[in-house]
DNA sequence: TTTTCAAATGAACGATCGTTCAGTTAGATC
DNA sequence: GATCTAACTGAACGATCGTTCATTTGAAAA
């Protein structure tokens, strides 16, 4: 019979998770060795493998999870209306949803090149799909003739870099307040699609 | 007397930097062996030693080097003007300066967290130069009228996030050539900051 | 109370790591 | 041709790496 109840598995599991992304994000996949992770979470170094295939799939498993969660999120933002009101919808969404979560957002971006081939094209799909849905705005816009720029394509590109450039630089607690650092992005990203 | 013609170290020394900079933009400092660095130069591992006291140190050599040439070659092209036309003087220059050096640009951006806490200050310094001279100019724009930003640190850690975005997915060869490319983020730099 | 087995231990595997250094080599200098 | 020395080799150092596995543990199930 499996235990239901108080299993140490339904403790551990989620923090192996949880300690491999906070050192991965401060450290870097490479420079994190599996003993320092279960160092952290407080096990030996083989009770890691009771939890993961080994340290690729644990990498790969950080990012699929956050890509899923971020594309579960959007959909659940359910954006609609007007193109000038989704592309506000959206980067509203985009800077609420990141801005908590800079480990998960930095391993994600910072890590791609730690994948194996297989992995990354995976990942990939699933930021392909987040930048579409971005595009998708921008070109409605578009046609509507509420915005005006020369690609969409490169458009999104540079709009997902500049938001999530954010990410990189924001401390709570400094010199702006949230709220104000959205309004300015909003404004950023208003006037830049403008038509 | 030191040999001062056809001294190997004249031909060893740039290679050694050349495939330290290509192997850790490629897998990553923490990912790359010294022993990887050596055999892509055709040495033995010690002979790096001739070169650098230690892997860290040749880690922020790479760095310390791109960082004071985008400095010096940013002297060199003398933005002069109204605001207008030193904003735009800055994103060509940002643009044509980092597109052709994918490696020293992703090496710089995501080794940060490598470097010892003294070679990050030391970095982050010529960083905060190089931020400072687009601030300069927004600020300039924005006593002048011209530009309308709520923030001009914001907006300048913005519009840098957005045109190094470009270094990430931009492939020579690509849909749009170059002088395309440059013109849309000319357009979205001037709309985003316009008054 | 006894049984059961998920969960974790602890030790070991071969491989690789950054760094050091005594010794060899080969080209410029005399 | 002899001398000199910058440049490099080759071997070694202790440490650490990812991964495996027989064994132990302890709490739920019977």
């Amino acid at each position: 019979m499996a235990r239901k109840q108080g299993s140490h598995s339904d403790i551990t599991r989620p923090r192996v998770r949880a300690e491999a992304l906070r050192l991965i994000a401060r450290y870097g996949y490479a420079a994190v060795s599996m003993r320092q992770i279960a160092a952290e979470v407080g096990v030996q170094v083989g009770a890691l493998y009771n939890y993961t295939a080994d340290k690729q799939t644990l990498l790969f498993d950080l990012m699929q999870d956050h890509m899923e969660d971020l594309l579960a999120a959007l959909q659940s933002a359910r954006l609609e209306g007007g193109a000038r009101d989704q592309l506000d919808g959206f980067v509203r969404f985009h800077i609420r949803y990141h801005l908590p979560r800079p480990e998960q957002v930095f391993v994600s971006y910072m890590e791609l090149r730690n994948l194996t081939p297989e992995n990354f094209a995976r990942i990939e799909v699933l930021r392909r799909k987040y930048e579409d849905a971005l595009e998708v705005i921008l070109a409605l816009g578009q046609t509507q003739g509420v915005f005006r720029v020369a690609d969409t394509r490169v458009a999104t590109m540079a709009l997902i870099a500049l938001l999530t450039g954010l990410t990189n630089w924001y401390r709570s607690g400094g010199r702006l307040p949230l709220g104000e650092i959205e309004q300015i992005y909003l404004d950023l990203v208003r006037k830049a699609v403008a038509a």
